[in-house]
DNA sequence: GTCTATATCTCGATAGAC
DNA sequence: GTCTATCGAGATATAGAC
């Protein structure tokens, strides 16, 4: 391994553990030392891979995008959009735990991104939600269902909200519950096949 | 006016500053300097009234606990309990303007409050979240409808959910659509009246 | 390229005059 | 009760040795 190799693995250690840590501790309340630590690198040597603080939200950002455009290729190998839809809602129910402790990765993260008056980064948080929401249409128009756009957007509401709502009440079976209901949902939308 | 009302008309404004101002920069972000200047209060005064900054905090939550059970209270003199609920989720869609700025005054606190480690606070904010919840599956139960626990659960789920995508996409449309999509679903519930 | 040491700044909290 | 002055902790970011 020669040495871009190795600096560029000690740059993706760094955006790997930022996203985990932001994740969890949200953006205020971590320090570049607990990234740091997490990533198994020297604090002062950060710089050399990220100029500021904000280039490794943005990065963690970036590993979220690419964690879900991951997700989303895989159920585009599904024949059928509604299992595909209906595989997401149980790839959501799947990480309840997490959700109960830490909310939605990018959801609570963009919460916390739009309350800063310097508006640089919330709308690349918005960005990747905008992004699940253009799949979920896209699913719901291969259905031939009428106002996929407005179908998405309660689909991606609703797991929000319950994502918010676990976080909140710490209560994970609030994803079962939820899950549960959205999947019947997609069930009811159009023509039965059966 | 004497010395103990003057008194506690500074904490009054303090506490309805916090409220404000907590909403708007989030926790972390918002210094007691902020609360202060929005009080019109010298910023060492702050500590005669409030020892901590999490006092503060604790303050801003339970104003908005005040404020959520003033409507609720306003909600039950109408006669229908689907007619209260249907001016709720009106209520919620009249704030999409501040919703798309700032978010859920309550769902953004609780994100932010979770990710602490020191876990004084996010209880308090799910126990505000828990009180709606707890006057939405009252009335549907008023209404006859069964599992009410989860249609409430549905309906606030449903309000974080587009309180937090309007948020992060700066759209306040998205509380139109989806406010209206929750009138129709609360008139398709149960029983038709007419 | 890597890492230590440290500059600089901001904030929460306190001490104490009035 | 009110307010000023300031302490001390902890954060980001930088300088410079190796």
């Amino acid at each position: 391994m020669d040495r871009r190799a190795r600096a560029s693995q000690k740059r993706r250690r760094l955006t790997a553990a930022a996203a985990r840590v932001l994740h969890e501790q949200g953006v205020e309340r971590t320090t570049l030392a607990d990234i740091a630590r997490e990533a198994d690198v020297p604090v002062g040597n950060v710089y050399y891979y990220f100029k500021t603080k904000d280039e490794l939200v943005q990065a963690a950002l970036a590993e979220h995008q690419a964690h879900l455009d991951e997700l989303t290729r895989a159920l585009d190998r599904l024949p059928d959009p509604r299992d595909r839809l209906k595989a997401l809602v149980e790839a959501w129910v799947s990480q309840r735990e997490t959700a109960a402790r830490h909310g939605c990765p990018t959801g609570t993260l963009a919460v916390e991104l739009d309350k800063r008056a310097d508006g640089t980064l919330d709308a690349e948080a918005g960005a990747v939600i905008r992004r699940l929401l253009d799949w979920t249409a896209a699913q719901f128009r291969e259905l031939g269902l009428p106002a996929p756009d407005d179908l998405a957007l309660t689909l991606v509401s609703a797991y929000q909200g319950m994502s918010l709502l676990t976080n909140a009440l710490r209560d994970p079976d609030i994803m079962n519950r939820e899950g549960y209901r959205l999947l019947r949902w997609l069930d009811s939308l159009g023509p039965k096949d059966e």
